[in-house]
DNA sequence: AACAAGACCTGCATGC
DNA sequence: TGCATGCAGGTCTTGT
């Protein structure tokens, strides 16, 4: 499920490839995603020309000369994809396919249709629905101070006081998950009991872990160029996500003992973690696990 | 107001 | 083999 990190890598592999070109035709299979696609959607994009790739939390930005920006969110299974000719034959879930200037054809892939496509003047960008709440993004300067203050008095589960965009920007579920592993702290701890210390801890996991995923994406580009443009999540080897009952990969807890790294849900999602390692700090405040 | 849970959707893994 | 079931997750909506 693309996050942050795969939305980037996908933004600078568009922006190497689309910068410059113009939409010479394009076309919806479908009328709607997630929600429908508006109708003025494609048709005040064709002969417009690409002036900027942008990326907002897991929203591509896609700009255009003539002031107008198509967003593009990639939901849970969206997927873009640049064809050379001749061109594959369109499959079951090719919902938006565009031709470009420089021969090349773009496609969106979504078997899922939980993606969407809007299309906005660019001057509205700021008060977009989705953007007009939306939290920093992982590396704004004074993150740290931000999610301090953001986090006094919050009493849901930290785990989804980092999931929600309007705290911060980008994560989903997967590096939640690793960033509380790699910050030692538990998904299930209140936020308003964080100190300083452990903010500090999380900020600097949160951006090592997402620095790391979109390095490895980088070395995909070259894929992304040639062949089906897939990108997932570029072989990683996670530490704690989908290793429930395995060892925990960094501490000495005794698997026998701990049972290994723990999945529990929580606000329907799985969150993966060690519960020697990841201490709740205020044990007495902590949530209940479900 | 804050938080949790449900709905949306399809492909895939699993079990019978 | 083939069917039924459960699970995955980002965001919006609904419920508490």
């Amino acid at each position: 499920m693309p996050e942050l990190p795969e939305v980037e890598t996908i933004c600078r592999g568009l922006s190497q490839q689309l910068v410059g070109t113009r939409i010479t035709d394009c076309h919806k299979h479908r009328q709607s995603l997630r929600f429908p696609i508006p109708e003025s959607f494609p048709k005040k994009i064709i002969n417009k020309k690409i002036a900027k790739i942008d990326r907002r939390g897991k929203y591509i930005l896609m700009v255009f000369e003539n002031e107008l920006t198509v967003i593009i969110h990639l939901g849970m299974s969206g997927r873009v994809l640049l064809n050379e000719k001749p061109y594959p034959k369109r499959e079951k879930h090719d919902h938006i396919t565009a031709e470009l200037s420089s021969g090349k054809e773009l496609v969106y892939r979504d078997p899922r249709r939980f993606g969407f496509f809007d299309i906005i003047q660019s001057s509205d960008l700021k008060s977009y629905k989705a953007f007009k709440k939306m939290g920093p993004e992982p590396f704004d300067e004074n993150l740290e101070a931000y999610l301090y203050e953001a986090s006094r008095h919050k009493t849901c589960s930290l785990k989804s006081f980092l999931l929600n965009q309007e705290i911060i920007a980008g994560l989903g579920n997967i590096y939640v998950c690793e960033s509380l592993y790699w910050s030692n702290l538990s998904p299930i701890m209140k936020p308003a009991d964080l100190t300083k210390a452990n903010i500090t801890s999380l900020v600097k996991s949160i951006r090592s872990v997402l620095n790391n995923a979109i390095q490895s994406g980088g070395s995909t580009l070259k894929d992304f160029r040639t062949s089906d443009g897939s990108l997932g999540y570029f072989q990683h080897q996670w530490a704690v996500y989908g290793r429930k009952g395995e060892a925990c990969p960094s501490c000495d807890c005794d698997i026998i003992k701990t049972s290994g790294i723990q999945q529990i849900q929580q606000s329907g999602r799985s969150t993966f973690y060690c519960a020697v390692r990841q201490k709740v700090i205020n044990e007495g405040s902590a949530l209940k696990k479900k």
